[in-house]
DNA sequence: CGATGATTTCATCATCTGTTGAGATCATCG
DNA sequence: CGATGATCTCAACAGATGATGAAATCATCG
């Protein structure tokens, strides 16, 4: 029943399992690590079958890896409310997605970014999508690309200690506690005034 | 002359050469997708020698990135002075950390943390031996872990973003403007007073 | 000069990588 | 039922990887 070949009885989804043992190791180990065998031996399935559905081993990333949220949704969220609890919303609305089903794809593009290119791409997409676009339309600041690359940094250097690394202090604070420190500082990069430089 | 078996005439550092060949292949691309043969080809060395001087890949990894600071200068730099001026000299430490001739080892180890777990522990070190071993003994605070972490988490966001990944707004902004926004966050975590969680 | 030990390369190993082509099996539709 | 096409595995490829043991060359010290 396992080794025989051709083609399996009923119809099971292994393009899907597939996809999901991809989206899993990549999780784990990232990008580089991950190989389409290890992945074709999680899915329970014939390495040349991988390479059947999808040609390349970026292409099965990309497609494991989507966007987990649409940064329409994302805008509309954070931008709708008064503008003093704009850092709260903002850093809610992230956390929820650290934290949501859509996890495993941010912690796997965060892992695979600092070496791999396609990651690094989706990864910048995915924080200006959902945090430059909606500046510019719905808040009348200076320098708004600066500001939202400030937030960026400190929300993707929360992510990568807290969900990659596991700094412990971090992993240990519950989320309200850790919110309540840190939305203040994305507060300040939107709406604070520009400082002076000495 | 080039390939012929045996010592070389002269007293050369052939084991600095693949230091310093291994010290740049792994800033540039990571521990995973460095390859002995690579540093070897770099050096200009058999891939045996290599095998010769260090034992492993993840000692040669060790052995070329160690701390390009030590932490004791940097906790002296970082707490002596007033308390008001603390995250400015912190953040100014790190910064001429990143951008001082020990930059390329911060790279690599950053780009490497996210996967290979002796890089993790090298970052985790680098990071608590510089922030959180002076906070104990030269601040009178609550939670003191956390607000090192929290330091931590935006010095990361922020070095990953602008070395690591290139985030244009944050590589076009020179140094001390950037220093201005962020700074205040820093001395925010380390002395300004816990928030209330809602 | 001769012996000893450190340096350096060669040839080779088993293993893993991504990829390919051929053929086996099954679902589907005429 | 029979043909067509999608699905799936097998066997195998060439190339890269980390590693090893043996031998060649040189520096050093007696």
């Amino acid at each position: 029943m396992r080794g025989r070949t051709g083609r399996r009885p009923g119809g099971q989804d292994t393009r899907g399992d597939i996809l999901d043992a991809a989206r899993g190791l990549f999780t784990e180990h990232g990008f580089d690590r991950t190989s389409l065998r290890a992945i074709a031996r999680e899915a329970g399935v014939d390495p040349a079958l991988v390479h059947h559905y999808f040609t390349d081993k970026a292409e099965l990333f990309a497609e494991a890896l989507s966007m987990p949220l649409s940064p329409a949704v994302v805008v509309r969220r954070v931008f709708d409310g008064p503008v003093e609890t704009l850092g709260e919303r903002l850093l809610a609305t992230y956390i929820a997605v650290w934290e949501g089903p859509g996890a495993d794809r941010i912690v796997a593009i965060l892992r695979s970014a600092m070496t791999h290119d396609d990651a690094a791409r989706m990864l910048r997409e995915f924080m200006t999508a959902t945090l430059l676009r909606g500046l510019g339309e719905h808040l009348d600041v200076d320098q708004p690309e600066l500001r939202a690359s400030l937030c960026a940094s400190q929300i993707v250097g929360l992510g990568v200690l807290r969900e990659v690394l596991g700094f412990t202090p971090l992993t240990a604070t519950d989320t309200p506690a850790l919110m309540a420190w840190v939305a203040p500082t994305l507060q300040r990069y939107l709406t604070g005034p520009a400082p002076s430089v000495d």
